[in-house]
DNA sequence: GCGAGAACTTAGAAGCAGTATC
DNA sequence: GATACTGCTTCTAAGTTCTCGC
């Protein structure tokens, strides 16, 4: 840990960072959101060191207040409320000057993969025909071979190959001479096994699951947790990733490598110097214990095959990321005060005599139009080909003067993160579209079309247009923005709760398309599909029937005129909107669903949205917030759920 | 000012568990 | 009680941005 940064020891400093102040819907005046930073509102409350002693003190005496209470069964319904009522408020409180991120963190550090156990005997490998035993090694690798059998994955060239100089690697000598071709291997025996395994897990008694829960809470509850300040928070992932052959996305060059057991010699531990240091397994040693509180994650190891370091952090709920999280959105609040401006620079700039200023004037039009990502250079031969707004090249794109009845159309065609591919055509403007037949003058396909363009070059001119501005706060921006616009455009007053919740993720659904954030169909989509229309088939049976019963009740009523035929019309009255009821819910949802087949709307929802929209929208028409956001979503935003009103904006 | 590495966010797929349906 | 289905959770890869050392 650094020490002796006498910056921190200025009052000024400390005050200049408290937590971003609630905006509630203020008019503007000088046409700029404050920066979080900048705005140093008196604070509600200084973060008290002994907040969570307090807490346990506190609910510890009320329990024993209440212990010879008899608590009446209205109030035991109550019970969740009140726990909910007694989380840690962090937003409501100080924030710590920059660059510190905690004062106290105790953990007990991760839970390893659990140790290789070998195939029982008979369980067999066989090479060439022949049976074959292993080296325990070279066994234990096999078995990541076998398990993926089934994928798609071991039938690629990339793969196999990446594979077998990995496990050879793991072999003996007398077997790395014996095994010398892939494809004599036969893994197909120790493959049914697994499944045999795998069938059995799900076949286990109901005591024997509730053993393995019970056994996997006691983890969760043991590991699961840190004290970061005082306050017990829960980790994202406390486990370490077990050893196994990676899975590269899209055309990735290292597929089916072997990913190495981590050991506790591979691990950095980072806890507060006078917490309790998590001890090493017997026998063994941390590579490094540091303390440094100048970053966030409890855990770190070098993995093998990109050599990148992996983390272990806290959960989405926890204060820390939640600050964060708070803190994006009210960056991207700010560019909406500026947006117009930096808008008309970029249009100016497209005129520039400047090469590198036009295209960056011209990136970042695609960057705000089509909420493209920065996209940073990348090492070849490392990762599969995808490429972003700065590293796009010639062959990504199509200059089409006309098309389909449209001017000065673009059309992309290219493998974005996670080799998603976007394809659009676009309409833009002319000066757009003379600049790029311009970048494009003289250059081969796999030339870059913006040659004097990098993310950092383009962040470095938006850090001058906005303070924390970088190329992906246009994406949040546009984002919450769309949501916004098209829950005003798209919520019906009149509807009832589950149209308007169809329109909040049409809404969604708007936002996810901007973004390009696909999934694969499910594979059992067309038959779920099939299974609700025919649902929906029955209940309009049903709705007929019903009616035919109601009318057939009115003309009895019109003899009879009795109380008693009077009260069936009744009934059959609300029959009939019971059904029509039903009926229309599941119309909803089979229109919803449809809508859905290809687009992931949880991406979105989780990481671009602002969650005040959401809570504002849904305490404006009276939805439950268990309808757009389950527990999980709930507990991530928490200080939004909490802070939000009816009239926010965004 | 630059490049490499570190830190942190964003991403879709797979696995799992709870619920609906027969 | 078995099976099918669905929504949630977990997993970890793949991005972006920040930071540090030269």
């Amino acid at each position: 840990v650094k020490s002796g940064n006498n910056e921190f020891l200025e009052p000024s400093f400390f005050a200049s960072f408290c937590s971003p102040p609630r905006i509630k819907d203020e008019p503007d005046d000088d046409g700029f959101y404050a920066s979080p930073k900048e705005d140093s509102k008196p604070l509600k409350r200084p973060r008290e060191d002994d907040d969570f002693l307090l807490i346990l003190q506190d609910s510890k005496a009320k329990k024993a207040k209440n212990k010879d209470k008899k608590v009446p069964e209205a109030d035991k319904r109550k019970k969740p409320k009140k726990e909910e009522e007694q989380k840690w408020k962090w937003w409501e409180e100080e924030r710590y000057p920059e660059g510190i991120k905690w004062k106290f963190l105790e953990h007990k550090g991760p839970v390893f993969a659990p140790p290789y156990e070998p195939l029982p005997e008979n369980v067999k490998f066989y090479y060439d025909g022949k049976v074959m035993k292993l080296s325990t090694k070279a066994e234990e690798v096999a078995t990541f071979f076998a398990k993926m059998l089934d994928h798609e994955y071991t039938t690629k060239e990339i793969f196999r190959k990446n594979f077998f100089k990995d496990w050879r690697k793991e072999m003996t000598s007398e077997e790395k001479s014996t095994i010398t071709n892939l494809s004599k291997c036969d893994f197909t025996h120790m493959s049914q096994y697994f499944k045999a395994q795998t069938e059995a897990r799900k076949q286990m008694s109901k005591e024997e699951k509730q053993k393995i829960k019970e056994e996997n809470e006691r983890l969760l509850k043991e590991y699961g947790y840190c004290v970061m300040d005082n306050h017990k928070e829960r980790i994202a992932n406390f486990k370490i990733e077990p050893p196994g052959l990676f899975r590269g996305r899209g055309n990735h060059p290292k597929m089916g490598m072997l990913k190495r057991r981590i050991m506790p010699e591979d691990i950095i531990i980072n806890c507060s110097k006078d917490s309790k240091i998590p001890p090493p397994p017997p026998g063994h040693k941390w590579k490094e214990v540091r303390h440094d509180n100048k970053v966030t994650w409890l855990v770190s190891w070098t993995e093998n095959i990109q050599g990148s370091i992996k983390y272990i952090m806290l959960n989405p709920s926890s204060r820390i990321k939640g600050e964060k999280d708070w803190q994006k959105y009210e960056t991207a609040r700010r560019l909406k005060k500026c947006v117009d401006k930096i808008r008309n620079q970029y249009r100016e700039d497209w005129k520039s005599k400047e090469m590198k200023v036009r295209q960056r004037a011209v990136a970042l039009y695609f960057i705000d139009k089509l909420a493209l990502r920065a996209g940073n250079e990348k090492e070849e031969g490392e990762t599969a080909d995808t490429v972003g707004c700065c590293s796009l090249r010639v062959e990504h794109i199509k200059l089409h003067p006309e098309l389909d009845g449209q001017e000065y159309v673009v059309e992309f065609d290219f493998l974005g993160k996670d080799s998603i591919r976007y394809y659009n055509k676009v309409p833009v403007e002319k000066r757009v579209f003379k600049n790029l037949q311009l970048f494009m003058e003289n250059k081969q396909p796999e030339d870059d079309l913006f040659d004097r363009l990098n993310t950092s070059i383009l962040n470095k001119h938006l850090q001058d247009l906005m303070e924390g501005l970088t190329a992906k706060v246009f994406r949040t921006y546009n984002a919450s923005i769309t949501l916004q616009q098209q829950l005003k455009e798209l919520t019906n007053p009149d509807d009832n709760i589950p149209a308007k919740i169809l329109s909040y993720n049409r809404a969604n659904r708007a936002v996810a398309i901007l973004c390009n954030h696909q999934r694969a169909p499910p594979k059992t989509f067309e038959k779920s599909m099939m299974n609700l229309q025919s649902k929906i088939d029955a209940k309009k049976e049903q709705l007929a029937d019903a009616r035919r019963e109601l009318k057939s009740a009115k003309a009895d009523a019109k003899v009879r005129r009795d109380e008693k035929s009077k009260k069936t019309v009744e009934s059959k009255k609300k029959a009939v909107q019971r059904i029509e009821e039903q009926l229309m819910k599941l119309e909803v949802q089979a229109t919803d669903r449809e809508e859905n087949k290809q687009i992931a709307l949880g991406t979105s929802k989780l990481n671009y949205l602002d969650p005040r929209i959401s809570v504002a929208w849904c305490k404006k028409w009276g939805i439950p917030i268990e309808k757009i956001y389950n527990k999980t979503q709930r507990e991530k935003f928490a200080w939004a759920i909490d802070m939000a009103e009816e009239d926010y904006e965004f």
